[in-house]
DNA sequence: CTAAACCCTCACGCCACGTGAGGGTCAAGC
DNA sequence: GCTTGACCCTCACGTGGCGTGAGGGTTTAG
């Protein structure tokens, strides 16, 4: 059994040496032994506890947590499975982020707005439009049609073709409905529906009719959105 | 023209009055008064750039980045497509994160381990699951692979299995690792690394757990190769 | 006149380190 | 023995977007 200097162990690892001086810090990594100089001596047993750190670290646990798991035998799979719902969370988010940036960067595409005069209307205009978005998850669907208005209308139309777009190209590519990619658009898609039925059920279902029962709906084709939907719910389970 | 104070523009806005504050902190919503007691007093346009920056916000931008657009008159459009690039790469390494931690808790679940003992080998086991490579490095390594060419990868081939001859040798011969022979040897040895690598940590990291981790890597007998890297490095410090 | 509600300015804390500053240690070569 | 350069050490501040007090002044209703 031999030791290693934290720059040898840096240079295995990957790494840097701050890094394994703040593990230290925090007590997640104390090596084992130290120099009569007081360099940092790191055993094998350090470095099997480094790699399993590593490894838990790669899934995104926080160091605290990869302390609870490796000092007090916390429960891995609790520690996953929370993380889990995070991550989902955070990609329902990102992904709804995603089409509302989308589509405000159609949005000032249409108006073209070159002077920086008439940008700062446009920020503003931006600010009316996303003060709706939000209100109107709370009122009927009928109401938000109306104070919509044309911009609003406009900026969602755009993020559905947008999306439409990447489904058929991946659909058509023969990529995999269970692949993350296709994964991600399918949690776009299902919040792009809930961002415009504000989450009531009743509004959705009655959506569900509108695109069942019709040929053309918005100017979209229905039998390709029907079939497009399938493709994304293929996986779902 | 009416002023409000901080409190106010909070109830408002729905931001915290510390929110407020730290964006006059930081320049980014100066209020246009203050009374005799230095309470904050915000005017209508206060008010409408503080709409802004909640749009912009809303959107990811930061606060720095804010600043820029409102200030500075930057590309709100450029601003926003970097963005988008950005949450699109979120979201793809979101995904792929998902998708490992469903797969190690599915291993769990297999592997049903209740006993803190055996979740410590689980966690090493983890580390073999988990891709030794990550995309990039992928791509790092093909790159390398295409610049050395079918000659080249050869002739490195011979050069280890040459040197590997040499090392089993002069271990077998009992000769002592700190010697000069073995220590040229070891130079050598860390140089064919350093090539295969291009010097990067990650890849180096990730070539030692394959090392770790595998019986047999393209031809080679790991546990022999693990043994005679001990013996070199024996007499490393 | 007082209590409650409101406002102010520091200033530390979060998380996982990066980035110096300022200084000791160690092996190699002169 | 002395220098050089590559190591190593311990502070300690910075990152982003605020939360959360501490300690104190101001305004307003009763």
């Amino acid at each position: 059994m031999q030791y290693r200097t934290i720059g040898e162990v840096s240079r295995d690892s990957g790494l840097t040496v701050r890094t394994l001086r703040h593990y230290d810090e925090i007590g997640l990594l104390t090596p084992s032994a130290r120099s009569d100089a007081g360099y940092r001596l790191y055993s094998d047993d350090d470095i099997a506890r480094l790699q399993q750190v590593r490894s838990l670290q790669s899934m995104g646990l926080s160091l605290a947590a990869i302390g609870s798991v490796l000092d007090r035998g916390l429960a891995v799979r609790d520690s996953l499975e929370q993380l889990l719902s995070a991550t989902d969370e955070q990609i329902r988010r990102q992904s709804a982020l995603r089409s509302r940036i989308a589509g405000v960067i159609a949005l000032l595409d249409q108006h073209d707005a070159a002077t920086s005069g008439a940008m700062l209307q446009l920020i503003e205009e931006l600010a009316k439009v996303e003060k709706h978005y939000t209100k109107e998850q709370l009122d009927t669907l009928a109401e938000r049609a109306a104070d919509l208005g044309d911009a609003g209308m406009r900026a969602a139309e755009t993020q559905w073709t947008d999306l439409i777009d990447r489904v058929r190209t991946a659909r058509e590519s023969g990529i995999d409905p269970a692949s993350p990619q296709v994964r991600a658009m399918a949690t776009e898609w299902q919040s792009l529906i809930d961002a415009f039925t504000g989450g009531d059920p009743g509004i959705r279902a009655s959506l569900g009719q509108v695109w069942q029962q019709n040929d053309d709906v918005a100017g979209f084709n229905a039998a390709e959105i029907r079939d497009l939907a399938g493709y994304l719910h293929s996986a779902d389970s």
